[in-house]
DNA sequence: TATAGTCCTGATCGATTGATCAGTTCGGTG
DNA sequence: CACCGAACTGATCAATCGATCAGGACTATA
């Protein structure tokens, strides 16, 4: 209800600006979290004036939810859309196309990892909502995954929630920390895929579910 | 030289204002982040006035790498403290105990985790003069550690920089994301050292050096 | 007692914050 | 043409930001 979209030659400019104030913002609040991200310095960066994004979102935090909903949003898409015919295949294998997932996710915009780490380590209003509408369906879809993974003996025995934060830990953090990772091994080469699919392979993997 | 130690009776407040906000800067920086911390916040939280939080430390920069000093002092002493004699043990040991080192630090105060990754995700200034000052120099004492493991056949091949921080973070997210994990799963246990130390032992070292 | 120096507070500065509102532009519909 | 609503801007609000300054409270030295 927020704009129509019956209309075709407005499209190219109607609802850019609603865009790119969206994309503006996501990165801001995944670089300085959400009381260090100003509506003006987004607004600039976005090219709009500062009021125009309190008219198109009615506040700061509604703004922040409205970013959130596009994040997972491109996060589901993308998993569905690159996930191959999996209907006879075990837990292992499909959980380990989920992880391939997320690292080419992460790999093409860290800025979901970012907004996951920078939200999590305090208990705000923030956080529980975000728990409630988007991360807690994919936790639990995962560490289903990982439980069977288990029975079937192909997963490590161990807490299904550590071993589900262990492997988005190190698929994120490769390229959310890459300005840092840059900077102390004074090598800005970009990580490869491959090599945190094999370490998070290792790491989920028993012996007996190699392939 | 910033203050006389020679007194008894004047320490139980003398000195105590300035541990005080260096304590309350940790927290308020580690989860909000630079910008997002106020310092009239973080003088709140530490009982003082907020000019005295700028007569200790000269701007809310210098506090800032106040308590990174403070942080990675504490680090180190941890570890240094905390070794047992490793004169006559292979780097794949050498390496664990420095990995069992970080995980228990972290598991003590988990705001060196968060204020690493709150600060490392853009190339600030702060980020630059923080890997020039601490995490250089860390980085390059473990990295050298886990080469000498890979030619002994100890430890996982592979990009070194890739294993160092892929072990960081799954020390690290499992304390840092603490609030997080505990609304996602319905249950705030603490985890435990030990399941984190087996998981990273899987991750970096080869069948070869199990023990 | 007088002097000096450290620790600390309250008042206040200009700048910036999120938010509100009046007014302008413009394409679509009557 | 007239009108309406959506998209957008500039001005402005109270609140808060980091920072500065004058001065009080206190101890040690002379």
């Amino acid at each position: 209800m927020v704009a129509r979209r019956d209309t075709a030659q407005a499209e190219m400019t109607t609802g850019d600006a609603r865009r790119r104030i969206l994309d503006a913002a996501r990165r801001a609040f995944a670089t300085a979290g959400f009381e260090g991200a100003s509506t003006r310095a987004i607004a600039l960066e976005a090219s709009v004036a500062q009021s125009l994004l309190l008219y198109h979102f009615k506040s700061k935090e509604a703004l922040w939810r409205a970013v959130m909903d596009d994040v997972f949003a491109g996060l589901n898409d993308w998993i569905i859309h690159h996930q191959p015919d999996l209907r006879d295949a075990g837990p292992a294998k499909r959980l380990m196309v989920l992880v391939r997932g997320f690292i080419d996710f992460c790999a093409s915009d860290a800025d979901i990892h970012r907004i996951i780490t920078v939200e999590g380590r305090a208990a705000t209003d923030r956080l529980k909502w975000l728990v409630d509408t988007h991360l807690r369906a994919n936790h639990a879809r995962v560490c289903a995954l990982i439980r069977r993974g288990q029975e079937a003996g192909e997963v490590r025995p161990g807490d299904p929630t550590l071993l589900y934060y262990s492997f988005i830990a190190i698929a994120g953090t490769a390229f959310s920390l890459a300005p840092e990772i840059a900077l102390v091994s004074g090598d800005d080469r970009l990580v490869e895929a491959q090599a945190i699919e094999d370490l998070i392979r290792a790491l989920l993997l028993t012996d007996f579910a190699t392939g």
